[in-house]
DNA sequence: CGGATTTGACCAGCGC
DNA sequence: GCGCTGGTCAAATCCG
């Protein structure tokens, strides 16, 4: 295999198409993208995007990251994702995996609702019956959406929050379904999709919509060596904070000259990372290991590549 | 027995 | 307006 192949971002909302190759800046780096994208400002952007509620839809909308498979024939998995939902895509990352992120707002837009989050929560709560009433005022109101692709073999990886399974549906163009989790804990209101590529099945797409108001039910300190120190463990925070972590890994392999493409995380021990951003701070405390361990040699030898792809593929290369 | 998962039905949004 | 599809609910079922 080569290394990645062109990596192209396209916005689907009309923004302009960009494409590059590989090598290049941020389009080449769907992370930074995003982070580009959303804030040319400022590198915790993205993430923060994420984590808060007063950023500006039509930039989130602008986000549309394509990333390459590195692994594979796939440059189409990230294509074929994204032309299902205008939302987001992301990479692959998974027991063995890699993982590419973007963050999308889907919902961004209707927040007419004057309704605020708050009150939305509430209402999920409710029956049926009285969802029914709520439409009057406005769409449904959704959260800023954070998609992962991962390479992984278990649909559902573990990420460190606990998640209730409340359903699945057969996907159109796609022989997999598509399960809906939300996370268990009272309060939370974030919720989950995962689903395989069609086009690539070792693949498994996780989509994230809203922020964990709570620290990872596995995680013993919520505090992430101090980079992103925020004192309160706000749901923002819960969700930015990894992610923040995930840019400073990045940058860490940046001046190694590595590509930091697809953030990774491999688990060991079957921890699996859980392609979702809720996940990803869980699961960058295991890849913080990778990342800075001493005897990274993993990022040595194959650079990132190693994140993307599991290690017997690449004895075979 | 309690919690999680499965699964069919229902509803809302969107495109034609 | 209608049909399709995505998303959610909730009863039934499964599992530890």
């Amino acid at each position: 295999m080569e290394r990645k192949e062109a990596v192209k971002v396209e916005n689907f909302v009309g923004s302009p198409t960009f494409s590059s190759t590989t090598d290049h800046v941020q389009t080449s780096y769907p992370f930074m993208q995003g982070f580009d994208f959303v804030d040319d400002k400022s590198s915790l952007g993205f993430m923060e995007l994420l984590g808060v509620q007063d950023f500006s839809p039509s930039l989130l909308d602008m986000i549309q990251v394509q990333i390459p498979s590195v692994q594979t024939p796939s440059a189409q998995v990230a294509t074929e994702v994204v032309d299902s939902p205008p939302e987001v895509l992301n990479q692959p990352a998974t027991p063995n995996s890699s993982s590419i992120s973007s963050a999308s707002s889907e919902g961004l837009n209707d927040e007419p609702a004057n309704k605020g989050v708050d009150n939305e929560v509430e209402e999920q709560g409710k029956t049926k019956k009285e969802l029914k009433p709520k439409k009057t005022n406005q769409k449904r109101q959704r959260e800023p959406r954070f998609a992962f692709m991962t390479k992984s073999e278990v649909d559902h990886l573990e990420d460190g929050y606990r998640w209730r399974k409340y359903g699945q549906k057969a996907v159109k163009n796609s022989p997999f379904p598509r399960s809906y989790y939300r996370c268990t804990t009272a309060s939370c209101n974030v919720k989950k999709r995962v689903e395989r590529s069609f086009s690539d099945p070792s693949v498994v797409v996780t989509t994230h919509e809203g922020q964990h108001t709570h620290p990872s039910p596995v995680m013993p300190r919520p505090n992430f060596s101090g980079s992103a120190s925020d004192s309160g463990f706000s749901s923002a925070a819960a969700f930015a904070m990894p992610m923040q972590r995930r840019l400073s890994l990045y940058q860490q392999h940046q001046s190694q000259q590595q590509p930091p493409f697809p953030l990774v995380s491999l688990s060991p021990l079957g921890f699996g990372y859980n392609g979702n951003a809720t996940n990803a701070a869980s699961y960058l405390q295991h890849e913080k290991r990778f990342y800075t361990s001493p005897g990274s040699a993993l990022l040595k030898d194959h650079g990132l590549l190693q994140d993307l792809v599991p290690s017997h593929m690449l004895k075979e290369e």
